[in-house]
DNA sequence: TTGACAATTGAATACATATTCAACTATAAT
DNA sequence: ATTATAGTTGAATATGTATTCAATTGTCAA
C-alpha cells in the first residue's frame, strides 16, 4: 500500500490501524441510516413532540399548545417524524391523533438521559 | 384556563391532556442537552468517527485515511466532538491521538443500530 | 536555526433545514 | 350549500453548519 492510495497529504505511520479499521467499519448504508435516526432526534423541537406522544397521545393542536408553537410548525415535523417511521397516526374525523410507532426511542431517549446527567454530574465534580 | 392562553388558533378540546402533558414533560435544559447530544450523533462523518474511534485510538491523519476525508474536516469535527465531551485525545510528539471518552455512546450506537435494523426488516416484510 | 510535517484555526463557501406565511384540503356543523 | 375548523403543504426566509482553503502553531530532525 503505496502513500499515493491515501487521500492524506502526510507520512502514514499507522498503516496497519488504519487497515484494521477500515476492515471493521459497517457498511456506508447502516451508517446513514444511524446518522440519520440520530439527527431526527437531534432537534429540540422534535426531541419535545416526540417525549409529548411518550405520555399521551395527541393531535396536531395539542402539541401545538404543549410546545407553545404553531401549528404549522409542528405539523411539518410530525411529517418528518411520521416519513422515518417513529410516529404514526389516526385520522379521527377532523383530527390526527399521532402516537410513538417504535419503542427504540423510548430506550434511546433513557440512554441518552443517561449520558447528559451523567455529564452534568461531571462537570460539578470539576 | 381559557381559550386565549393557548398559542394556537383552535378550540382546544383535549385541555385535560394538554395540561398533563405539559406536567410531565422534563426541563428544558434537559430536553436541549438531549437534543445536543443526538445532533452530534446526527452527522455522517461524526458517527464514522466515532465508530472508528470505538475499533481503535487513532491520530487525526488515520482518522482522514480511515474516511477518506481532508486532514482539516476531520479536524474541525474532532473539535465539536471534543467541545461535547465525547471523545478525548493525547499528544504524542507531532501526533495526537484521539480516543472516546464516553461508554454511553457505544451503548446508544448499539440500541441506534437495533432501531435501523428493525426498521429495515419491517420494510423486507411489506 | 532551518525545513518538514501533524494538527489547528478562522473565514468563506456551500448546503441543509426549521419556521413562517399563505393557500389549500377535508371534515363537521348549521 | 355554506361556513368554520383541523390539519397539510409549498415556497420563502432565516438560520445553522459541514467542508474547503489558506494561514498559523508546535514539534521533530537535520
Amino acid at each position: 500500500m503505496s502513500k499515493n492510495e491515501f487521500i492524506c497529504d502526510c507520512n502514514i505511520i499507522h498503516e496497519d490501524v488504519v487497515k484494521d479499521t477500515i476492515n471493521k467499519m459497517p457498511d456506508t448504508d447502516l451508517l446513514n441510516k444511524l446518522a440519520d435516526f440520530f439527527k431526527i432526534l437531534g432537534d429540540t423541537t422534535r426531541a419535545k413532540i416526540l417525549y409529548a406522544l411518550d405520555k399521551n397521545e395527541l393531535c396536531v393542536c395539542d402539541i401545538a399548545n404543549v410546545l407553545g408553537m404553531s401549528k404549522s410548525s409542528i405539523s411539518h415535523q410530525l411529517g418528518t417524524l411520521r416519513k422515518s417511521g417513529i410516529v404514526k397516526c389516526k385520522k379521527v374525523g377532523k383530527e390526527v391523533f399521532y402516537m410513538l410507532d417504535d419503542d427504540h426511542v423510548k430506550e434511546v431517549f433513557e440512554v441518552g438521559i443517561e449520558h447528559v446527567e451523567h455529564k452534568k454530574l461531571e462537570q460539578k465534580m470539576v
